[in-house]
DNA sequence: CATTATTGGGGAGTGCTACTCTCCAATGTC
DNA sequence: GACATTGGAGAGTAGCACTCCCCAATAATG
């Protein structure tokens, strides 16, 4: 298949797929001479790949180099698996990370982990901490109570995120990375058909 | 206070502040002669709730103007709240919505969605049945368990979101559309940490 | 009252991202 | 042999979120 098969199998332009190329999003076709390569059903894949983790979930093409760099890489010891998956996930997100919150915040998200039996990562803890100054500083009170109901639902989440992992390591790091990624929208459109339904049931509001 | 006191306030520069009072995302404040005007609170209030709305939402500045018009609107009738809450919040999000889906997956939707009692939102819906194609071409298997896990998941914090509301109907708004999109992160983030839980508990993996 | 600083307003410029266009000689196809 | 297509690379584009600069009018200061 060349470039144009690739395009039309995939819906993206020519265009579009050069610059993918030039940009290591897509590996390189097998040249069958100076002007001509051969691309096949793994290029489809990695396309497809590109499109659904730009469009659906939303991440700019340096993070979804990220990304696709993890996932390539053999992940060095097999043990620190979800350690590579997270890493990927968390450095392909929100760059917009360069303080670490209020102390306050900090403690309470910090206090929420504990409470959870969850581990502390730093990372994650001080992106917590951010986005609870982020929604104080617009007003919007969040509550211990509230943070907790939200930790319980995120509790089975993550249960059920690492519940459909095959115990190979290679597909368990591409189902978690690519997974979370792409079902994070999905979740997000759920939570809001509930509220529709949770409004209807709590009286006409 | 002057606009040089606005950005001291609020931590954001003059030339920004001047840039959302063109685009219409901050009222402009009261004149007090032909080159001077005051800014309040209310003022403070609005450019911390566009920044958080920005940096930590993820919103672009034209969903903010937006989300803003509908919660500033009196919402006509008062028990159509929700759904102008929901209104605002899918216009706010993706307009990357022109298609809807594939048919396979639109179903699988709205099975899903009758399964749950919920109503059947079109847009929602049709955003739901997107999100599910996009996982579909990225190679990313979403089960039918799986994703009944997710709605149960999202059940409860639909439940929690709408426990949070008081009965006045023009804090409940606010309280609903502001509180879902700032906790939206908050509840990824959370997932994370779940997530790194799990895989604990699970073994080495 | 004179001088200096600041203000609101607005046009234009910036940096970044994700393409998109144009050109080229080499190659494939009819 | 004529014409279309390809890979490769440079340059151009559109949109976004600022950021800079200039202006005359006003406020603050001595």
């Amino acid at each position: 298949m060349r470039i144009s098969g690739l395009a039309a199998a995939t819906g993206v332009p020519v265009a579009t797929l050069k610059y993918y190329l030039r940009e290591g999003l897509v590996p390189p076709g097998a040249a069958t001479s100076r002007t001509q390569a051969d691309y096949d059903d793994t290029h489809v894949g990695r396309v497809r790949l590109v499109r659904a983790l730009t469009e659906s979930a939303g991440l700019s093409l340096a993070a979804v180099r990220d990304v696709l760099a993890a996932l390539d890489d053999p992940p060095t010891s097999r043990h620190d698996l979800l350690g590579a998956a997270h890493h990927a996930l968390v450095a392909a997100e929100g760059d917009r990370a360069a303080g670490a919150g209020t102390d306050l915040s900090r403690r309470r998200a910090r206090e929420l982990v504990a409470e959870r039996g969850w581990c502390d990562d730093l990372l994650l803890v001080d992106r917590l901490a951010e986005q609870l100054d982020a929604a104080d500083a617009a007003g919007v009170e969040v509550s211990d109570d509230y943070l907790r109901e939200l930790a319980a639902a995120a509790d089975q989440i993550g249960t059920a995120d690492l519940g459909t992992v095959r115990p190979d390591p290679v597909s368990a790091l591409r189902q978690v990375v690519l997974g979370t990624l792409l079902t994070d929208p999905v979740l997000l459109t759920l939570r809001r058909m509930a509220q529709v339904r949770a409004s209807r049931e709590t009286g006409g509001v």
